[in-house]
DNA sequence: CAGTATCCGCAGCGATACTG
DNA sequence: CAGTATCGCTGCGGATACTG
């Protein structure tokens, strides 16, 4: 692409900014709705398919499952299969998705704790505007 | 981390997990698809609207528009305008937006450099299953 | 329990054209 | 330069039902 992306991108090690570079993939997978609290959730430790549905309110087993999918394939999550009846899985983040997933922590964590001034801020705002 | 079964919603402070949360507003748009790089590339520094555009490949003017509209209200970033012909609108990340993305930031940055293992990763899984 | 399968609405997003 | 307006579509994601 274009010389004018140098600064960011340099800065980044990588082109993680370029529409084609293959780990814009992974970024909005890990950025997406759901996959950004699911990884939050398995930070915390393994979980059962269960336990991350009932952590993570609003999500879909359907989403939950695809999320998973989606992680487990990027390398970030791994999925270990109790064979017994009822089945259990357990979901645990890899080395790399715990590195990954730290970062990410912060800011679910830092998101929750700013809450009043987040909405303040935003309030101050509408006011402002009308 | 180690205090008998505290859920994650517990150990964050907050209950952002919760689908009624009103920090989960702020969260889906902090990860948004484009909340996230255009707070990547804030974070190095004040940006014009071109400047944003260009660094963030992909980017249509209209979502980025939308997105910096966003991040403004929720008090993350300034928008300050030099009356000159032409216009000369500049954003600067807010304390609380560069607090906010130091670790999006990181997150951006290790998806970058550890793009590589990344994508062995899901090269193997997919030759896993076919 | 831990998924998969299917349908489908709607909003998020892109493309394009226009404006102060 | 820095946006806004409008249209059209696609695919995300919710609801529901079913299975090993």
């Amino acid at each position: 692409m274009d010389e004018s992306r140098k600064t960011a991108a340099r800065l980044l090690s990588a082109d993680t900014f370029g529409r084609t570079c293959p780990s814009r993939k992974v970024l909005d997978q890990v950025t997406s709705r759901w996959g950004t609290l699911v990884l939050a959730v398995l930070v915390t430790g393994p979980h059962r398919f269960a336990a991350i549905r009932d952590e993570v309110g609003g999500i879909s087993e359907k989403m939950l499952s695809q999320t998973l999918k989606q992680l487990v394939r990027a390398g970030l999550a791994d999925r270990s299969v109790d064979a017994s009846v009822p089945p259990q899985v357990t979901y645990t983040l890899t080395e790399m998705g715990t590195d990954l997933a730290t970062p990410l922590y912060q800011l679910v964590r830092w998101v929750g704790l700013h809450n009043g001034e987040l909405e303040a801020a935003q309030r101050q705002y509408d006011a402002r505007t009308g």
